[in-house]
DNA sequence: CAAATATAATAGTAATACTTTTATTTTTGA
DNA sequence: TCAAAAATAAAAGTATTACTATTATATTTG
């Protein structure tokens, strides 16, 4: 599985960048210092000014590989989704039913642990970023466009999977994609709202986003009231 | 009704403006023509100086109602929610039980109608602009600081009423507010769906939002596996 | 080692998100 | 009703953003 995992390149859909980060040094470096700035500062703030003065490269050498913010976030958002799915398929191709899709959720809304694997991203900080940026990646007015030309298909693809998922367990519910949908954004919601909303959340440091999931989710396919 | 409504005065928190935009007929226009054209070109292309041409009036003027663009959208977004809170009291205050959370469910996700007691405020383009741009109105850096002084208060009291809803009707449920938030943003994150990324969602022309969300909610709470 | 490619430095541009100043118009209350 | 106060409009200015373009200098590669 290690052995697996560290020939594993994360992939990404190509439109999304200029040049591809992974490629040289310096856009691995973009790419590093990218999710440590725009966790620090966030998203609104970060342009490709201060990102050149913490590489200590110039501004017009970051537009070489990646167009605007917009789709430096874009690209951000790919990996981690391309990331979580590599999880998915790797920790769930020998479960079924109950059991697979439980440990798919978990993987969804589970608190990201670092991975060695990928020595200039930092997984931890960019779960972090996902939480809080992700959703103005799709967001915007150009989101049909963007979509079409395929920056999203990762994320969807993960979509299908729980669907499909939660179909084979109970073929009769009418929601599957809904509820799939609602696993990943409530997952990420409820991370969001335990930092800063506490008082409309139940979870802390007791309770979890993925025991909240699993309950709502098992709850709903187990016992569909006609 | 139609008297109590018409008397109502919809409140937001006052330090959300410098001038309070309802005691002029110039906030007002400001009001109702920012709702236009975020709806028409999106909150990040929107701009104080397009606001001002729109409404024939100097990009000067409207700063002395709103500080930036940021609090505009904050008002935009606690109006609505004060909006909303108020149907959610008057329609439900009669009802008890299972009837009252289904009739909660149905204020906070149905397409909005047009109400006409607020004649400058357009509530079906408002309700477009919640659910494109409201998770951008917290999911900034400054989200601790904007919430300490209460910009969020109208949000988080409608999700304290669906939870006190959810409890009332199972005491022994353990998630009633992280199931109460996701009735809201799952509402809003489905009418999205359904507009720009229709294979990840169930809901369309004939399947609501609301009908998703009630089948969630209700087989969630009445069928708790132990 | 020469050519190609990548990177860095510098400068420039149009637009953004404001602030400030001054002028004009409207409201108000004595 | 008229003078003062308040509101609005116009104009100009500023720092920053989100880039593009040009040129120079490194680095890689065949």
């Amino acid at each position: 599985m290690d052995r697996l995992l560290s020939n594993l390149k994360i992939t990404v859909p190509e439109k999304i960048y200029i040049k591809d980060p992974e490629s040289s040094s310096l856009g691995k470096r973009i790419v590093e210092h990218s999710i440590l700035l725009i966790n620090n500062i966030g998203f609104e703030a970060f342009n490709f000014k201060k990102l050149g003065t913490a590489i200590e490269s110039n501004e017009s050498s970051i537009y070489r590989y990646f167009e605007s913010k917009h789709k430096l976030l874009l690209y951000l958002s790919s990996w981690y989704w391309s990331w979580i799915e590599y999880q998915l398929v790797l920790e769930t191709h020998n479960l079924t039913g109950n059991e697979k899709l439980n440990k798919a959720i978990e993987i969804v809304s589970r608190p990201t642990q670092q991975d060695s694997n990928f020595m200039h991203i930092n997984e931890v900080i960019l779960n972090k970023i996902i939480i809080n940026e992700n959703s103005k990646s799709y967001l915007t007015k150009e989101v049909d466009q963007e979509n079409k030309e395929g920056y999203f298909v990762i994320y969807k693809r993960i979509v299908y999977r729980l669907r499909d998922m939660i179909t084979a367990l109970n073929p009769n519910y009418q929601y599957a994609s809904s509820l799939a949908s609602t696993i990943i954004e409530s997952s990420l919601h409820q991370h969001y709202l335990k930092d800063h909303f506490k008082s409309i959340t139940d979870c802390d440091e007791n309770v979890s986003p993925t025991a909240f999931v699993k309950n709502l989710v098992f709850n709903t396919i187990n016992n569909q009231i006609a």
